[in-house]
DNA sequence: GTCTATACTCTGATAGAC
DNA sequence: GTCTATCAGAGTATAGAC
């Protein structure tokens, strides 16, 4: 399968624009991007993005799109699997401390367009999705559901016990500089504290379910 | 204490205009913004703000530090007082989902702005500030090592503790409408499901650091 | 202190050549 | 598809009257 070399320029320069634009987006926000710093961490011509994404709020979306693509489905999938319970819980906090760690804007990014801008998100959720987040819930609630009954445990809801999940590992990735600033550490520190949690999270939350 | 009428009018407008300030930033962002929409929302002219803050940017920063203000210094004292551990964390989860359903764009606003504008929160956490924070640190490791030693736990470092606490307490806040779509809730749905987290919460993280 | 009017820059978007 | 040149509008900031 060897590219046509007259397509492959263009396939390439959209490409380009899409990765800059998202680096560009993810690290100021929508509103502080310019489309001249795009089209320059492209290699490209401002006129280009036009011709390519007619305007900067497609543009926006596009790259929008592709970000939640590249991970939301995966974790549905993974949650919604027949791995144990515990299994899931390490994965989660294992590929997002992997992932956050490498790219810092990403979740402060993620969350405030999605808070601020229901329309880009508009169109996302497609049927096939929401069945495919329903079914992690109810496999979820499942599983919850045996554990707190083997160990007597007061009942758990699914959809609780899973954002706990998601904050306490998410959360500090948005709020790493107030973290810093309120222990008093340095940007090694906060790594070092970071590698911790990843190790020490998975056995909190498991704990909380073991009794 | 009578307001002498004639100051009256300037303090009021510069108040007035902090208080816009506050709805629009929060709202929209800094760059999001508009000096305009903040003059009209506070019914003065937009030359106005620039008398009384220079800047959009200085606008911007007074805006963050009146924030800041009104809730980092009252969390550190709380969290630093003699209270027993488990009422500290029923007030903290109360007074945050207070705060936080009336004012649903304010952690989104304050978690962005914050990591993406070190510059505006500079000078915030002054030696005063630390000192409290530090304060609040080393009661919680007693509170808590305390308890880990009464109950014979896995050691909690406080540090990740409070980190577990502030995230599974306030990230839903800042995924509302995510939250919504993987869930599939509508507004009053979500306005439930919080009101449940609220009175869970607490329960749940009083539980994990009891066995 | 507050307003009107305006200067000027920045930036998203288009036209048109190649 | 990609570039150069340019426009139109928006948006911050200032000058100056009251």
């Amino acid at each position: 399968m060897v590219k046509p070399s007259g397509k492959r320029e263009k396939v390439d320069a959209k490409v380009r624009i899409l990765d800059a634009a998202d680096a560009v987006f993810v690290r100021r926000g929508i509103d502080g991007a310019r489309m001249q710093e795009i089209a320059d961490h492209a290699g490209v011509n401002k006129a280009l993005l036009h011709y390519h994404f007619r305007t900067k709020a497609e543009l926006a979306r596009a790259v929008w799109l592709r970000i939640a693509s590249s991970f939301v489905p995966g974790v549905f999938e993974m949650m919604a699997s027949e791995l144990p319970l515990g299994e899931k819980i390490d994965q989660f906090v294992d590929s997002y401390h992997e992932r956050l760690t490498r790219h810092p804007y990403l979740l402060v990014f993620a969350l405030s367009e999605a808070a601020r801008r229901p329309d880009l998100v508009q169109g996302f959720y497609t049927p096939e999705r929401r069945r495919a987040a329903r079914r992690m819930m109810s496999k979820l609630r499942e599983q919850i559901d045996e554990e707190v009954k083997r160990k007597k445990l007061a009942p758990v809801p699914a959809d609780q016990f899973l954002l706990t999940l998601v904050g306490s590992c998410l959360y500090p990735f948005a709020a790493r500089s107030t973290l810093a600033d309120v222990l008093g550490l340095g940007p090694k520190q906060v790594r070092r504290f970071m590698e911790r949690r990843r190790k020490e999270l998975p056995a909190f939350l498991k704990r909380a379910l073991q009794r």
